[in-house]
DNA sequence: TCCGTTATTGGACGGCTGCGCAATATCGTT
DNA sequence: AACGATATTGCGCAGCCGTCCAATAACGGA
């Protein structure tokens, strides 16, 4: 195959790891699998990582990170706490992208046996929390929200989503997309002292 | 090996991929792994089960039915609805036995690959949230809580509850257990209109 | 004691796994 | 045009996977 960069090479493996991560799920994504979506030798992958445990945290990384971004950069954007709020309940929810969702999952069950994985989703999942706490501790000082403990009701309306999501993506059918926001929505005007339905706006 | 009705084998079947299931993960438990647990021939296991993946189920909603049967019986006993939400606080939390919340990760996660892995999971999911909703509906009619809509308040604590217990599990270091406990039973009594520390009584 | 039933064996089948290493091909530089 | 550096190959290694099936062994009833 053609000859690349390092860092170009380095970087289409991440992309094509993810594309076969998507696709057999992150504990069944394989260096022969990788390397054929590549249309490279499998020897290849080695060169630049030195354990599968390291390309599939890579993998996840890509995808998982840039949400965030994304996330984050659409809540900087909001003009207030109230608005950033909303703008993260529309962007973290599953939406039609249940597959990364699915990613999450599959993170979180091989964080026990796969260090480099495990290292990924523990940063990633604080990195969501701070920018939820961040958002809280902003709305509180603007007297926007009542909250004791910011830290605290990021975890906890963070873990709500999570839980709810979790039911959606890996069974299907026990509760519904719509209800998954609306409760962690609701959960979270109590939690922040607002108004029923402030956060639904859409 | 020593000759054994069907019933007897196949709960030996069960118990031995449990067994190897929270030593390896119950993605990574295969047909001779359990045999050798056994101390049988591999083909044994083909005998009594389709699949791998109705094995994994088994050993999965074996330990999974069990506690649900475990903190049912215990809330049962309970004096009071209020009591029952303590009970139920103290028999869910992951306190010595991480490795079954383990299990319920490694379901999840599956879930999506594994279809009796998913409908066990699913399941046993649907059954934690109707032994919730119940206890709440009896709290209700008996005037201890308040609470408009119990049957989406339990999808919210379990789900909360879970949410939660991940980070500890899957990340270890991110919260700890009593912040787990503390956060659940804190938000479970907004929602079911409580005083602050009613269900910490243990 | 013999016999039919069936629990159990053990290996075949085709395929897969992560990893490592010598050989080769392709660059940018001289 | 020749060369050194290194990206890439292709395969070997030792072992694993789920499933299937003919042969065997152990049992209960006659």
């Amino acid at each position: 195959m053609k000859r690349m960069t390092p860092d170009q090479r380095r970087e289409a493996i991440v992309a094509a790891a993810l594309v076969v991560a998507v696709r057999k799920g992150l504990a069944s994504t394989t260096v022969r699998d990788v390397a054929a979506e590549m249309g490279t030798s499998s020897g290849l992958i080695h060169h630049y990582f030195d354990s599968m445990d390291e390309v599939l945290a890579a993998a996840f990384e890509r995808v998982a990170a840039q949400d965030l971004a994304l996330s984050a950069g659409a809540m900087a954007e909001a003009s207030s706490p109230v608005e950033a709020l909303r703008v993260f309940f529309r962007t973290y929810t599953p939406a039609d992208k249940d597959w990364a969702f699915q990613l999450w999952l599959d993170a979180w069950a091989e964080a026990a046996r796969r260090p480099a994985v495990q290292a990924t989703s523990r940063r990633l999942n604080l990195e969501w929390q701070g920018l939820l706490e961040g958002t809280i501790v902003r709305g509180v000082a603007a007297g926007a929200f009542a909250c004791g403990d910011p830290a605290s009701a990021a975890w906890r309306i963070l873990s709500l989503l999570d839980g709810l999501a979790l039911q959606v993506v890996a069974h299907g059918t026990t509760i519904t997309r719509e209800e998954v926001v609306a409760w962690a929505t609701g959960a979270s005007e109590g939690e922040l002292g607002l108004a029923r339905g402030t956060l639904l706006g859409g």
